[in-house]
RNA sequence: GGACGGUUAGCUCAGCGGUAGAGCACUGCUUUCACACGGCAGGGGUCGCAGGUUCAAUCCCUGCACCGUCCACCA
């Protein structure tokens, strides 16, 4: 093995080997249980963020657990064909070559988006395999592939069928820059500085005026009434009275509603039912006529006065603004914060417009899916999301799912001359439908509107498994286990899987949700391309130069002009370029950070890090291998032929105890999804025990080469065997780097098989990602082991800190007196010697008998053992004294505390009978250390050192 | 206007009734035959503020402050 651990090296090679060897299809045995996660498909034509690289580490991590325990564990993986934003892309491309959509006939531009799709889509597929992400690739899919086109269809007749989606004329959320509906969801009204604009509507009798506030006084051509509140004392007298719209000249009636609320602006409030959502209710409400104003994109029509046709809305506004004051209407004007609506894609100001389209009739739907929650049959994690979902989904409004694009799927609906409705599942069923109910031929024309990406996104959980056939692996996958998903699509995409999947599977789409958080930059920034701070995941595994960095940020900006302060900011934060980190790291990173309910700054020296941790693996995996062929070169014979001749230290057995702990603390892990408690105890268990203390045990033990003896036998065996067992419970996070090790490690292990005379090595799987999850009661916990060892830990340590403290040289060789030693520290002392003197790094350990003068030493406390250095040459008293009144300072302040807690009635009345004990116990060896410290300050003092 | 989350060591974060933890950064010693992407030792926190409950509060309750997110029809 090489003395570094190189990641890019072995990465690629072994995604390839896994893909090539099938190991991603889920095992086919009937009796294997199933465990299922969908992908949340990412937009086809673009690439994979900081984002998906985690939610991805997290479905990797819990697909690979799954398989290794013996489940039929299937990764679905698939894209989006993302209709709005991918359309906008290529408008974009078309746009750069001086073309417009409308330029191409709508089957040339969908060829172009084909086209597009076939160049582009590649990337996120690249991007996951270098994740080393399990999905089973050969179920890929495409949510417009022709199985998913069959579903939408399929789902959309059937709940038209059952009057669940119905077309209607309403107001909706019209984006004036895209041309098309959009549904709720997809509107994000943010608090804008506006005006509002007090007006004076003339009485048609020519007695006065009322005075009617509004922030969009263009929409006032489309006025059909002023409202008060029925209870307004000051207006009450005029309701059924006519006003005489200014500008139009029109007459509308006064009328009250409740809605109206007296105390803000005049309390008058104008109604313009076509370009308002709750000025539609009210007229609703009063019968009133409905004005359409506006063109689609949002420019006056020929309902305006003459002159104002043709403007824009906002210069409409203006215009509008001079004639109003140039004739008086205007009473005044004020500043006025309000809530402006603005497409998410567009960015444009949404306008409610009246357009026909197609709902789901999503009430009926929903009870369903909030009772699934409510029982618990679908469990959110961390739990409290469960909140944000009922808030939404019982106030939720009927879906609009029709968008005037070109790229989606068709809505299957078709219209006769006469404009009645077929909805069919083709075009000859629509035909056939047409004839039986007019009683002849009809021409028919398909409805020109796509649906809502989300419709489509909707049906995932069970059209990737062949919905709406019934087939063998809807049976089996069908509900998944568990969805993992950012909080920013419960309602797009959550909540409206849980709703079909009720609706057509009858049973919910899957068990738990894990809501992760969002990863945000150092800063706590958002990564977005527009703030210039996004990274490629791939950059991090790979690393990528300064420049090319900056390259990659600024190009292709919607705002070119940003560009100059990215370059500042990434010259900043990124001097030197990213340093290329490896898959593992970065997955063990994300893992680590994977906390429940809280977004994730992402912080690149965690990376770092966690690649050392990769190296430290690398390493001690180096030295197991190198111990192992010194001692037994050839086949594993040597170490395992002959039985009974294995002895375990102490050492062997205290570490396979923490290993099966530590499995304990992982499994327990993965079922609560804190994969950081999974990460914390392998990096705690890997680096601080396996290395730090059982590799140092071993070399003793192995020191010597020739014959192996039982206990070299016994130590050779557990440095394999542990290895070997965590290199399975770290393979789910750190995939490619367990694998290569795995490959060297697991031929030198025999099987499960009992040792026969001439052992033949039992065939390994191929490869460690079917390999079974080790399990915790093949490394029982050993509570003697841990027992010797925390003590032979504790003399160490004691001697490492006199060493360090004192800064005596590592190579320096101390003598050492054991000082008021038990029988028990004396025998374990015996046992541990070589150990002890190699770990503490110490001569052989002197006992004083008792009434010995001990000479002037520097100390640590063990217990009643009291470890003593003698300081002859080494070590200056002063330092030492210095040392000893430090530690007599921090056991004096936990003595009093546990004093007064003892002291304390109440405490000794209430505390339960265990704390108190415990309490009485630290107090009482707090006195131990107190009193061995005493004498050694008084002997360190008798040497004159005290400083005057 | 509702709802949810956050505030713990210089930084990023765990913990959440009874000795305050990790990683990174920092200081000293150390280039001994797994690893300097290393080893050993060390420094560093009145756990946002104020009340309350309790024998005991970083942890539970109430209020406040600041930061963040989501939802909502006040023109």
């Amino acid at each position: 093995m090489d003395k570094t651990y190189s990641p890019a090296q072995i990465e690629q090679h072994w995604y390839a080997q896994w893909e090539l060897q099938g190991g991603f299809a889920p095992r086919s045995d009937a009796g294997a249980k199933a465990f299922c996660i969908m992908i949340p498909p990412p937009n086809v034509t673009g690439t994979l963020h900081m984002g998906h690289a985690f939610q991805d580490t997290i479905m990797d991590a819990l697909t690979r657990y799954h398989r290794m325990r013996g489940e039929a564990a299937l990764w679905q993986p698939g894209t989006d064909h993302a209709g709005i934003a991918t359309q906008m892309v290529v408008e974009r491309q078309l746009n750069a070559e001086g073309r417009r959509r409308t330029d191409l006939t709508r089957e040339e531009f969908l060829e172009r988006v084909w086209q597009w799709k076939a160049q582009s889509g590649g990337m996120i597929a690249h991007q996951l395999r270098r994740l080393g992400a399990s999905v089973d690739w050969s179920r890929d899919r495409f949510t417009m592939d022709e199985g998913m086109t069959r579903a939408v269809t399929e789902a959309f007749v059937r709940l038209h069928e059952q009057q669940l989606i119905y077309r209607g004329k309403r107001l909706v959320n019209w984006d004036p820059v895209l041309l098309t509906a959009l549904s709720d969801l997809e509107v994000l009204s943010e608090e804008e500085s506006g005006s509002l604009w007090y007006l004076r509507y003339p009485l048609s009798d020519g007695t006065g005026a009322l005075v009617v506030a509004t922030t969009r006084p263009e929409t006032m051509l489309g006025d059909t009434a002023v409202a008060v509140h029925p209870d307004d004392e000051r207006y009450r007298h005029l309701v059924g009275a006519t006003l005489i719209l200014p500008l139009s000249g029109r007459r509308i009636p006064i009328i009250a509603d409740g809605y109206v609320d007296p105390s803000f602006g005049s309390g008058c409030l104008k109604i313009t039912p076509a370009h308002d959502f709750n000025d539609y209710a009210v007229a609703q409400r009063h019968q009133l006529p409905l004005i359409n104003i506006f063109t689609p994109d949002a420019r006056l029509n020929e309902a305006a006065p003459p002159q104002l046709r043709g403007l824009d809305r906002f210069e409409a506004r203006a215009r509008i603004l001079v004639e109003l004051e140039a004739r008086g209407f205007i009473e005044r004007t004020e500043a006025h914060k309000l809530m402006v609506p603005r497409g998410d894609r567009s960015g444009a100001v949404i306008e409610p417009y009246l357009t026909d389209q197609w709902y789901v009739r999503v009430g009926e739907l929903a009870a369903p899916a909030i009772a699934a929650v409510e029982s618990g049959r679908i469990r959110f994690v961390p739990a409290n999301w469960d909140k944000t979902y009922f808030q939404w989904m019982r106030n939720i409004q009927d879906w609009c799912i029709s968008r005037q694009l070109w790229w989606g799927h068709r809505i299957p609906a078709w219209y006769d001359e006469a404009g009645h409705i077929y909805v069919a599942r083709d075009a000859a069923a629509a035909a056939a439908q047409a004839r039986a109910q007019r009683g002849r031929d009809v021409p028919l024309r398909q409805d020109e509107d796509v649906l809502d990406t989300w419709f489509s996104s909707a049906l995932w959980p069970f059209s990737t498994l062949g919905w709406p056939a019934e087939t063998a692996d809807l049976r089996r996958f069908y509900p998944g286990s568990v969805l993992v998903t950012g909080f920013d699509i419960i309602f797009f995409w959550v909540a409206r899987m849980i709703m079909m999947g009720l609706k057509f599977m009858a049973d919910v789409p899957f068990r738990d949700v894990y809501v992760h958080g969002l990863i945000r930059d150092a800063e706590g920034q958002k990564m977005s391309k527009s703030k210039g701070n996004v990274i490629d995941p791939l950059d991090i595994v790979d690393g990528i130069g300064l420049e090319a960095l900056i390259a990659k940020r600024t190009a292709g900006l919607m705002q070119p002009h940003l560009a100059p302060a990215i370059e500042a900011a990434t010259r900043k934060q990124f001097p030197q370029g990213i340093g290329a980190h490896g898959t593992d790291a970065l997955r063990f990173t994300f893992a680590s950070l994977a906390t429940h309910g809280r977004d994730i700054r992402f912080d690149l020296q965690r990376v770092g890090g966690n690649r050392n941790f990769c190296n430290k693996l690398w390493n001690a995996a180096r030295f197991v291998m190198l111990s192992v062929e010194q001692q037994a070169p050839g086949p594993q014979e040597l170490l395992f032929a002959e039985a009974g001749e294995v002895e375990l230290t102490v050492a062997d057995r205290w570490i396979r105890s923490r290993l099966g702990a530590a499995i304990r603390v992982v499994e327990g892990a993965f079922a609560d999804y804190r994969f950081d408690f999974a990460a914390a105890a392998l990096y705690e268990f890997t680096w601080h025990e396996y290395c730090d203390w059982y590799l140092e045990l071993a070399k003793p033990v192995l020191q010597g080469a020739g014959a192996a003896t039982p206990q070299q036998r016994g130590t050779l065996q557990t440095l394999l065997a542990v290895l070997e067992a965590l290199l399975r419970v770290l393979h789910p996070l750190m995939p490619f780097i367990t694998e290569e090790i795995w490959q060297r490690v697991a031929p030198r292990l025999p099987g499960p098989a009992p040792a026969a005379p001439a052992p033949v090595p039992v065939a390994v799987p191929a490869s460690i990602m079917l390999a079974p999850w080790p399990s915790a009661a093949d490394f029982a916990s050993d509570p003697a082991a841990e027992r010797d060892m925390h003590w032979l830990m504790q003399v160490v340590l004691g001697v490492r800190q006199i060493r360090g403290e004192m800064d005596l040289s590592p190579a320096r060789k101390l003598p050492l007196l054991l000082q008021n030693a038990s029988a028990a520290d004396l025998a374990l002392a015996q046992r541990h010697q070589a150990l002890l003197m190699r770990l503490a790094g110490v001569e052989t350990p002197c006992p004083l008998t008792d009434g010995a003068r001990a000479p002037p030493s520097a100390s640590a406390l063990v217990g009643e053992l009291t470890l003593l250095v003698p300081m002859a040459g080494l070590i200056d008293p002063v330092a030492e004294l210095a040392r000893l009144e430090k530690r007599m300072r921090k056991t004096g302040e936990e003595i009093s505390r546990a004093q007064a807690k003892l002291g304390n009635d109440k405490f000794v009345g209430a505390a339960p009978a265990a704390v108190v004990a415990q309490e009485r116990e630290r107090l009482a060896e707090f006195e131990r250390t107190r009193a061995g410290l005493e004498r050694q300050l008084a002997q360190v003092r008798a040497l004159g050192a005290d400083p005057p």
